[in-house]
DNA sequence: TAGATTGTTAATCGATTAACAATC
DNA sequence: TAGATTGTTAATCGATTAACAATC
């Protein structure tokens, strides 16, 4: 167990890890190796272990990690071992996609408040849950414990939301908006814009431009 | 000019650099500067020239860039000053929210097919793009040059679809399901899984478990 | 015991940042 | 000319990987 200070490199793999050991549990596999981890996530075994044990020692030497254990320990990690109430900013197409997609309930994080800006849309529900004008949303998140926003409106208003969530007091932002947001240090964002993602994918189509006139690869 | 090999960490910055110019463009600011731009987008100013300059001398010492030059050269470089054809695979909530975002038509890359497996859900329109049958997919990705797959599939059968982008000749994938895609070197992978982002924020909360009893943060 | 696998240190690799000559 | 800003080299910083003693 260290007390380094974690890099976001590191936190970002956890939920990775989780996620496969919650798939082993399911199958009843009761004991991993970090070489089989590896594996299966594309990392090297090294990386894992190190990861790991910035934490604490939670394998055991000629045996590995007892899955169920392990499940337990990155769950604390991660604070998932509390519930952890999350609001959507933004009820349009991917808002609702988002929530109704509350794969992660199981894993202790949940959708408990839906805001949006258009009239039309207050009162409408998404996923069960009521859909509140924006003006509600200080008074919501601090009553409700909200600890993550997640922003899906347009890219003109993400800064705005942003600063209201920030003056509600929330501890991080998960933003699908296509802007890079300026909040106080102690508000980590994470960026989700999928358009940017997509771009950049682009960039690797060879036989495109670059290499147009040219088709000297191992064809086929 | 240079041809070292370009990391992808570079290559992902480059969207961003490009949605903001995109937007100096339309307020008609014709110059910019690495100081101005690092400012809007949280980055290193050398950071931002070097990544620039692995591509082409595109500034003028004293000056800065021109925007519009520079957003021509950003376009060429990541191929979007051709179309990309996308296809979207998996119809559901998520498939649905990301074509109707559609924001990215204007940067060259369009979703021109989509594919469900299930049997109620084809012949129906999403964003007026008829819904395939995932049997159909080798066959359109092929007429249709499609370079791209989106995949929003659950994950239990998102290995499958990919292997099918794969045979069917796709350059690169953008991965919503929560798994690790196994694909050819040569096909670059983007994993798009917001859960693990999402998972990963809650790390961040602190006041959680870690300081529960002990609040000597400067309050409000 | 012999084989396997961890936790951790040291080595390597790569990415970011600082600094500055060149030059608009 | 003086001020600004690039392109690029060198310095720094950080992350990944290899290697291995400890030990189950």
């Amino acid at each position: 167990m260290k007390s380094e200070k974690i890099s976001d490199a590191v936190v970002r793999r956890l939920p990775v890890y989780l996620r496969f050991l919650n798939e082993l549990s399911r199958r009843e596999v009761s004991t991993v190796s970090s070489q089989e981890l590896g594996q299966k996530l594309d990392l090297n075994p090294a990386q894992i272990r190190k990861d790991l044990a910035y934490f604490g020692d939670f394998g055991r030497k000629g045996i590995g990690y007892d899955v169920a254990y392990l499940i337990e320990k990155i769950q604390q990690i991660l604070n998932l071992d509390q519930q952890i109430n999350v609001a959507l900013i933004g009820a349009g197409n991917l808002g609702q996609a988002l929530s109704n997609y509350n794969a992660y309930v199981k894993d202790n994080m949940k959708i408990v408040a839906v805001f949006d800006a258009s009239p039309g849309k207050i009162g409408g529900k998404i996923n069960n849950i009521e859909i509140q004008p924006i003006e509600m949303l200080d008074e919501t998140v601090r009553n409700m414990n909200i600890r993550i926003g997640i922003i899906t409106v347009p890219a003109a208003e993400a800064q705005h939301v942003a600063d209201k969530l920030v003056a509600a007091g929330i501890g991080a932002i998960l933003n699908f908006a296509p802007t890079i947001l300026k909040v106080p240090a102690e508000v980590r964002v994470h960026a989700a814009d999928f358009t940017t993602d997509l771009m950049s994918l682009a960039y690797y189509l060879d036989g495109g431009k670059e290499m147009k006139d040219h088709d000297s690869k191992m064809a086929d």
